[in-house]
DNA sequence: GAAAAATATGAAACCGATTTTACAATTATT
DNA sequence: AATAATTGTAAAATCGGTTTCATATTTTTC
C-alpha cells in the first residue's frame, strides 16, 4: 500500500511537506505543491483515513441511528441528514437497530470506537445511560424524534401532542365518539404523547375514556406492526366496537388495516383508521390514509444543521429543542376525504 | 480521553499486557486479566478504533453500496447483507448513492480511505475503473444485483434475462400481443438483460417487435421513476396504445401507473402492467402489481457470505457468479388474478 | 547593504493501539 | 539440583498520517 513516505520521495520532499499539500495548509511553494500533486497522481495514492484520525481526532463521519430504515419515514429522515452533512464533507454511518435496544447499545459502542464526531439517534432504549456515555466523552448528540427528558442534549422532533390532538379532534368533528388508540410503548416519547394528546382530545370534547379502547404495547421496545396486529385483533373482540382507530404510526396502521379487512370490517365505512406519518412513495398514486405527516426531511436535515455547527464550534452551548409542527393530511381512511377540504390546517390528496 | 496507557498505569501493568487481555491473546495469568478488565471498567475505557485499524490494518467494517435506500428492494438486500455480516462482528457502512455516478465514485473514495474490509455494490456507473481501483487494492468487490462484464470479481444477482422471459411470456400467455416495455438505461445489466429477455419472448412467440413500444431510458443514469412517468406518457400518445407494459422495476411501475390512471386508463381492464422486484409492506395487505421477485434478501445474505469468507482467506481465489431465480407472483394488475394459479412457477398473492 | 520579517521545508514527536523481541519467572525434565 | 522448556510480562518498534519546532532561504524594510 502507498504511503505518504512513497509519494514524498516520489516528488523529492519530506512526508510533512506532502501533508501540507494534501491538506491545503499555506506556506507551500507553488512549484512544490504542483510535483506533490503530480506524485500523488501517479501513485494512486489515498491518503489512510484511520491514521488521519488518530492524529487529527476527527473522523469526518457521523452517525444516524434510526429504529427501522424500512420505514419511509426514517428515510426521508435520512435523505434530509444526509444531504446536509455531506455538504460539509461528513459522510453519514446509517445503524439500523430495528427497534432493538440491544443492537442500538451496540452501535453506540462501536460509534465510541471509532471515534465517530457525532450522533443523531431516534432512540429505543427506556434507560439512557449509553447516550450518557456518549455526551460524557464530549461527542455531540441530538436526539431525533423521539426524546428523553433526562438528558440535556438537543432535540430536534415533532409535535406528537398537539399532533394526536388534531388528529382525534379530526375524527371527532366527523362524529366519531367511540375512538380508540392503538400505539406503541410509552417510554417512547413520541408514543406517550400521542397518548396524552388523544386524551386530551377527548377530554376536551367531554368524552369519557374508555380504557378497553386504550391499546398500549407493553411487549415491545418499539413501535411494533406486529403487536399492532394483535391489539388490532384483541380490539375486535370487544363487545363494542369502536367506530375510528387512531394508530400510533405508518407501518402499524397498515397491519391494524389489514386486521380488520380479515374481520370483514370495510375502511372507513365500518371502522375509520388514522395515524401519524406517511408511507411516500405508495400514497403518490393510491393515498389511502389519513394521517398526521410530520416535517422528516426537514427533521433529518435539522439534525443534521445542530451537529455540523456543533462540531465546527459555532454554537454556544445552550441546547435546542427544535418541536416541528405536523400536518393533517385527510385522505380516504377517515371517510372524510372530500368533506373537510378546506379547514384550518388541512389538505387535500 | 482514556488510552491504553491509562489502563495499563492503573492495572500497574504495561499496555502490551493490556492489549493481549483485549483481544484474547493467551499467555495472560488470570489474575492479571482480572485485574486489567476491572481497569478498564473503572475507566469506561473504549480502544480507539483508528489506532487499532492502523495496526492491524482491518476495520471491522463492509461497505453496501446502493442506488437507492427507499425502494424496498434494497432494504431488504441491506437485511440480508447486514443479518450475516453481524454474526461475524462486521459492521455495515452504507452507501446510498441515489442512482448518481459520482456520489458513487466518492462513495468509493471514502471506502478506500477507510480502508474498508470488503464492499458489495450494486453500481450506476457506466465505466468500471473506480471499482478497478478497489480491486486493485486487494479489497474484496461483490457485484450485487448489477453485472459488469469487464471486472473480474464475484457476483451475485438475479436472472433478470429469465425472469423477464417468463414475465412477457406470462403476459403473452393472458393473450396480450402488443407488449410495452419501459425500463432503465441498458448500461445496467439488469435493465439490458430485461429488455433481451422481453424481445426474446416476444420472439418465440413470433410477435414482432415494435420499437415504438420499447422506451428505453437514456437520459438518466439508473432506474429513475420520474423518466418512467415521462416514458408512460409518451407511450400513450402512440395512434395504437399497447394492451400491456412491463415495466423495469417497482418504482418505475408505480409511476407508470400514476400515468395510466391520470389518462383515465384502468389497470389492468384498459393496460395491463407487470414489473419486476416487489413493493413489500404495502403489498402484505393490497398486493396489486404483478411482479417478478426477486430474492432479495437471500441476495444480500450471500454477498455477505461472500465477502466475509474471501476477508477471512476461506476462498480460494476463483471467483463465484450466482444468479439467483426470480419468482412470478401473480396479483392483479396484469388482469389474470385467478386465471392463472397453479401453473408451473406462479403462486397466488 | 545589513537587519528584520516572512516564507518554505525538513526532522522529530505524536496520535493510540498491536506486535515483535527480549527477558524474567515459573514449571517440567532428567 | 541443574538444565530445558514454558509462561508471563515489559520495552520498543510499528502502523501512516499530522503537527510542532527548528532552520534555511527569500523578501522586505530602513
Amino acid at each position: 500500500m502507498i504511503t505518504i513516505y512513497d509519494v514524498a520521495k516520489k516528488a523529492g520532499v519530506s512526508p510533512s511537506t506532502v501533508s501540507r499539500v494534501l491538506n491545503k495548509h499555506d506556506n507551500v511553494r507553488e512549484e512544490t505543491k504542483k510535483r506533490v500533486e503530480q506524485a500523488c497522481r501517479e501513485l494512486n495514492y489515498v491518503p489512510n483515513a484511520n491514521a488521519s484520525s488518530l492524529r487529527k481526532k476527527n473522523t469526518k463521519t457521523l452517525a444516524l441511528i434510526v429504529p427501522e430504515i424500512k420505514n419511509p419515514f426514517f428515510t426521508s429522515i435520512l435523505e434530509g441528514f444526509e444531504g446536509r452533512t455531506g455538504k460539509s464533507g461528513y459522510i453519514t454511518l446509517i445503524c439500523n437497530t430495528n427497534e432493538n435496544s440491544k443492537k442500538e447499545k451496540d452501535f453506540i459502542k462501536t460509534i465510541i470506537a471509532k471515534r465517530i464526531d457525532g450522533v443523531a439517534i431516534s432512540t429505543v432504549s427506556k434507560s439512557s445511560s449509553h447516550l450518557q456515555a456518549v455526551i460524557n466523552r464530549d461527542i455531540p448528540v441530538v436526539l431525533l424524534d423521539r426524546d428523553i427528558d433526562d438528558l440535556d442534549v438537543d432535540v430536534v422532533c415533532g409535535d406528537s401532542y398537539q399532533g394526536a390532538v388534531d388528529l382525534v379532534n379530526h375524527l371527532i368533528g366527523l362524529g366519531h365518539r367511540r375512538i380508540a388508540i392503538i400505539t406503541g410503548p410509552v417510554h417512547l416519547s413520541t408514543s406517550r404523547e400521542r397518548v396524552e394528546g388523544y386524551k386530551q382530545a377527548l377530554n376536551n370534547a367531554n368524552i369519557s375514556i374508555d380504557n378497553n379502547l386504550i391499546k398500549i404495547d407493553k411487549k415491545s421496545e418499539g413501535f411494533s406492526s406486529k403487536r399492532a396486529y394483535e391489539m388490532a385483533k384483541e380490539l375486535l373482540e370487544l363487545p363494542e366496537l369502536p367506530s375510528a382507530i387512531f394508530v400510533g404510526n405508518n407501518f402499524m396502521a397498515i397491519k391494524v388495516y389489514q386486521a380488520l379487512i380479515e374481520e370483514n370490517l370495510k375502511v372507513p365505512d365500518d371502522i375509520a383508521i388514522v395515524c401519524f406519518d406517511d408511507l411516500n412513495f405508495m400514497y403518490e398514486i393510491e393515498p389511502f390514509f389519513t394521517t398526521m405527516r410530520q416535517p422528516a426531511f426537514t427533521m433529518g436535515k435539522m439534525a443534521a444543521e445542530i451537529l455540523v455547527n456543533k462540531i465546527e464550534g459555532k454554537y454556544e452551548n445552550n441546547k435546542q429543542k427544535v418541536k416541528l409542527q405536523p400536518e393533517l393530511v385527510i385522505r380516504k381512511s377517515c371517510g372524510a376525504y372530500k368533506n373537510n377540504v378546506g379547514r384550518k390546517g388541512c389538505r387535500e390528496e
